[in-house]
DNA sequence: GCAGCCATGTTATAGTATTGCAGAGACTGA
DNA sequence: TCAGTCTCTGCAATACTATAACATGGCTGC
């Protein structure tokens, strides 16, 4: 009955090019299935937003291309990424202004978020819980829910440990 | 039991000239108490997003000063907001990039806001089971929750009535 | 080939927000 | 009252985020 966490935290020691290998090939598969084009440009804006596994602005995801594609431009990076947000392939961040990476774009996914304000790690929920309480309240009270926007900030596990493991030295109980 | 409204929607009926000077009442009391200053500009600028009573972009709002105020610019009115986002006398609205009214600045009001897509009106709610499950769900994975993003789109029940109401005059069962 | 569609290139512009410095005004304590 | 200090505001510039509009190119099916 645990919470289901769509994308979890990046730990330091996941295997990170696997990570975005699957996540490419997911998203081969699934616009092959959908019969959309995942075309070279879109690819590489959601293996570059993979790669840093963090939300990623657009127009820092346009220096990058620059640097390798001459022509681009901010239509070019707004296009794939309207794009990967009509196919859930990623989830814009409305209090970032930034995009990350679903980690499973086929289930319905009403994106829930816990940011991390020390290290910009992201994880995804798609609680069934919160969903259902968020729109039990909005029906008692006779609105009809449409899209959830659900964003929590504040300090993921291993920046928790950090930060107290910090603390105890800087600050020892009885040092001076 | 019933879901906390902090902020109704706004009805077509409801007194508002009476609901823009409480408004500012319960503000200028509250700045008093805190010991901070609700100067002309900042009272203004409350006063313009209370009369709307939907959600107000900053440049609206600098459009709005700069015709009683000619001096104003966007430090101006993005002063004023960050002023009044810090005695949470209004909130930012994320998706939308607007700002709106708090109707109860002194209790801790982590905001959840119902959005309608259809005439922009907006209600904060401030419902402690959302708050704990989503605090909830953190917990369970070690994140420490410090602020929440909550904002539902949809259609508010006004718009809803008003909807169904059209669609059974434009489409009727039988109708030609 | 070519007609139609989709993706991309290109330029311009709209919309949102912040920086930095200078000057004006309000509080504090002597 | 006055100087010192702090906060607020004026002002100009700029950074950051996103879209519009039209041209070009390339794939697909015929």
């Amino acid at each position: 009955m645990g919470t289901n966490v769509v994308t979890p935290f990046k730990h330091a020691d996941h295997d990170h090019e696997h990570c975005v290998d699957d996540a490419l090939n997911r998203a081969e598969r699934q616009c092959r299935d959908n019969g959309v084009r995942l075309t070279a440009i879109r690819r590489r804006v959601l293996e570059l937003i993979w790669r840093r596994h963090e939300p990623m602005k657009a127009y820092d995801l346009l220096d990058m291309l620059r640097s390798e594609r001459r022509s681009a431009a901010p239509p070019t990076v707004y296009r794939a990424l309207d794009f990967l947000l009509e196919e859930g392939l990623v989830h814009r961040i409305e209090s970032l202004n930034a995009f990350v990476g679903c980690g499973d774009p086929k289930q319905p996914h009403v994106g829930q978020f816990l940011i991390c304000q020390h290290c910009n790690a992201v994880a995804e929920l798609n609680d069934g819980d919160v969903y259902r309480v968020l729109s039990n309240k909005a029906a008692e009270l006779g609105f009809q829910v449409n899209s959830q926007t659900i964003e929590i900030n504040g300090i993921c596990p291993a920046c928790r440990q950090a930060t107290q493991a910090a603390d105890s030295l800087e600050s020892p109980p009885n040092g001076g």
